[in-house]
RNA sequence: GCCUCUGUAGCUCAGUUGGUAGAGCAGGGGACUGAAAAUCCCCGUGUCGUUGGUUCGAUUCCGACCGGAGGCA
């Protein structure tokens, strides 16, 4: 006889579709808390250009995973998919037992994936030396001949995996040179364990995404006007793109490199930036799009972005049903 | 005013020794459970500035005109 599962909100959504304030509100309006999914708002000092919500914009309500890693320590960049599953499950049970709602919001969608999924992850296991041997062989040797090597080990990974995608190819490898299994093995594994959560998921979506690139363009300047290119220096300055190659991942700071360096200029360097981000949100909604689980919710109708209130209105009808 | 260069995809440009054209970027679609704001795959018809001429056939050659860049007494 199962025991009825704990019930769980999350608000998912493109970047600058406007989820942060959605989560809130809904904190806000059922008890609940934030438990951010954003693989670049973990970490501290990156504030401005992950659009990190500020303390008048969290309204008092909690918000975990959010400044929890380092970049500058060192270890920030070990950082992945099977520390947020294993994070979130603790932020979870650490908001249930004050019997509030956790409420999953951001855009990070396989680390959220990964967690309503539910399952778990063996050791995480990182080897920097062997992925460098290994984009080594495929430089020298060609593509096809490292995902030749994957092939021999695991052949249903590879079969998933494209032989030009060397930085999956290389994952795969490394997953089985570590634990000696593969990784298709150990997905399937994972696969069969259910979650132990009553997953209710949220999207925003923009039908009309003229208004969403109009949103990202303005989310961009009112970056910059907030300093962004202060925030750029800083991080810079401490090295956090050299140490945490995670974090040097990010959008919003290494377009911004050519016009520090005097390669581009502010103009230039402020347009890709909101190219990439577009790029970005495309990506994403590709992913999310593909969610079986996703209730999505307009966010605009026709040529204007709709009403907050019946925004929130709608997400709550959703969760209660 | 004269001379030279230039006008081809939303942008930057390539090309056709005359048989109606192709790259990069942007844009669109997609994949993705262990680095994911990352990574990877697929998608290119556009009055070839306008208008006359030569030609079986012109975006390509010639002329004029219009726009842009540079040079010269």
């Amino acid at each position: 006889m199962p025991t009825s599962k704990p019930k769980i909100l999350a608000v998912v959504g493109s970047t600058a579709s406007g989820k942060t304030s959605l989560s809130i509100a809904l904190a806000e309006a059922l008890g609940g808390e934030i438990i951010s999914c954003d693989s670049m708002q973990l970490y501290k000092r990156m504030d401005i250009g992950t659009a990190k919500p500020t303390a008048e914009e969290m309204r008092g309500i909690p918000h975990h995973l959010i400044d929890i890693a380092d970049p500058t320590d060192g270890k920030g960049a070990a950082y992945s998919c099977a520390d947020y599953v294993k994070d979130a499950k603790a932020a979870v049970r650490d908001v249930l037992s004050r019997s509030k709602l956790p409420i999953f919001c951001g855009g990070t969608g396989l680390y959220l994936d990964a967690f309503i999924r539910g399952g778990s992850f063996e050791e995480t296991v990182t080897d920097e030396a062997l992925r460098h041997e290994l984009a080594e062989f495929a430089k020298e040797n060609g593509n096809d001949a490292l995902h030749a090597r994957l092939c021999e080990v695991d052949t249903e990974s590879a079969a998933a995996i494209h032989p030009n995608n060397v930085k999956r190819v290389i994952r795969a490898l490394e997953i089985f040179m570590t634990t000696g299994k593969p990784k298709s093995l150990l997905d399937r594994q994972s696969r069969e364990v259910e979650s132990e959560f009553d997953f209710t998921v949220i999207g925003l979506k923009y039908s009309n995404r003229g208004i969403l690139y109009d949103r990202i363009d303005r989310r961009v300047d009112q970056m910059i006007s907030d300093g962004l290119i202060e925030e750029t220096k800083q991080l810079r300055a401490l090295g956090v793109f050299d140490t945490c190659p995670t974090a040097a991942q990010a959008i919003g700071y290494k377009e911004l490199f050519p016009y520090l360096d005097g390669n581009a200029t502010f103009d230039e360097v402020v347009a890709e930036l909101k190219a990439a981000t577009r790029r970005y949100a495309k990506r994403q909604i590709t992913w999310f799009s593909a969610r079986p689980y996703v209730q999505w919710i307009d966010a605009d109708e026709g040529e204007n972005v709709r009403e907050f209130e019946d925004i929130v209105n709608n997400a709550k009808k959703l969760f209660q049903e």
